[in-house]
DNA sequence: TTTTATGTAACTTATGAAGTTTCATAATCG
DNA sequence: CGATTATGAAACTTCATAAGTTACATAAAA
């Protein structure tokens, strides 16, 4: 199955978008994730939506953070992407005349539901600024590999 | 992204392997799971490989089970099956360069490896029995609607 | 008015579970 | 034995959908 990689994105772009420029065209975004520019405004268009982000047209313009890091959870950008499907694992059919097989998706669905919420919760109590932090400290423990291997964000200001 | 069933398939007809009847064959299974008997003989397979299952050809052939209802945890057939991902969501690159993006890779991996845990630990107390015993209650509750709504395995001995 | 940017519709691609076709192999029945 | 009935397995096609792409409209700044 196919993962979806928005979440994980839009996290290392938000991140970028406070740290190391405040705000980018989805040109240079889309350098960065290796990706098209298209997808870039597909994905951070639902972020503008929840008023996460804001873009801007024409010259000088692009993607800018709308808050602080510290304003906003994992939670928050999962919910502003549509909250897409966390399990890659489901039920056979949704609504089964067979007893057996609603006993089996009851069983199921206790468990996923109960690690679907462990899983949001803990989304919830994470903030970009929690995971920038992170970043800070990794640059701290490993300024010269960062410099050498960085994709030129974490110590290059001008360039995305 | 398509979800994968096999986890629900199998949980499905293993109780019915012992509640209904002691063996059937792959054509009568696909017919109870509305699928190809093809893909049934394709997942028991990997079943019988780890000893929950046994398969014999020709006349009076089939699929029987191995070990009892209460032998079988839901952490056994998901392991059977090769453990395939769990997850819809995922990081966009392994192993990247950047140092933001690895401080959100790790964000996500701890989250998500959390909610792994939980959903395996709770999947290996949970047996067959288990889910058998709540099919049970089920048929209690409702006996008529089982018998004119289900698929005919509840009430019906010779029919699968 | 040219350039640079986003907005969006419509389409193609990539991926893996699921489904299908086909034939080999083995076991039972007559 | 030979016919029948089953699984085993290879080699496909189909399906769903995130991701990628093409094309063009719209808006803002130089």
């Amino acid at each position: 199955m196919r993962q979806d990689h928005r979440l994980s994105r839009m996290l290392h772009v938000l991140i970028h978008l406070d740290r190391h420029r405040k705000h980018a065209t989805s040109e240079e975004i889309a350098t960065m994730l290796r990706t098209n520019p298209v997808v870039v405004r597909r994905t951070l268009g639902g972020l503008r939506k929840v008023g996460l982000v804001t873009s801007e047209k024409g010259h000088g313009g692009g993607w800018r953070l709308a808050r602080g890091l510290s304003e906003i959870s994992l939670r928050d950008i999962y919910t502003a992407l549509g909250e897409p499907p966390l399990f890659a694992i489901g039920n056979a059919e949704d609504e089964p005349d067979c007893l057996v097989e609603k006993a089996v998706n009851s069983a199921i669905d206790d468990t996923l539901g109960l690690a679907r919420t462990l899983l949001l919760d803990r989304f919830a109590t994470i903030t970009l600024a929690d995971i920038a932090a992170d970043f800070d400290r990794r640059l701290q423990d490993y300024p010269v590999e960062a410099q050498r291997f960085g994709h030129a964000h974490a110590t290059d200001e001008t360039k995305v």
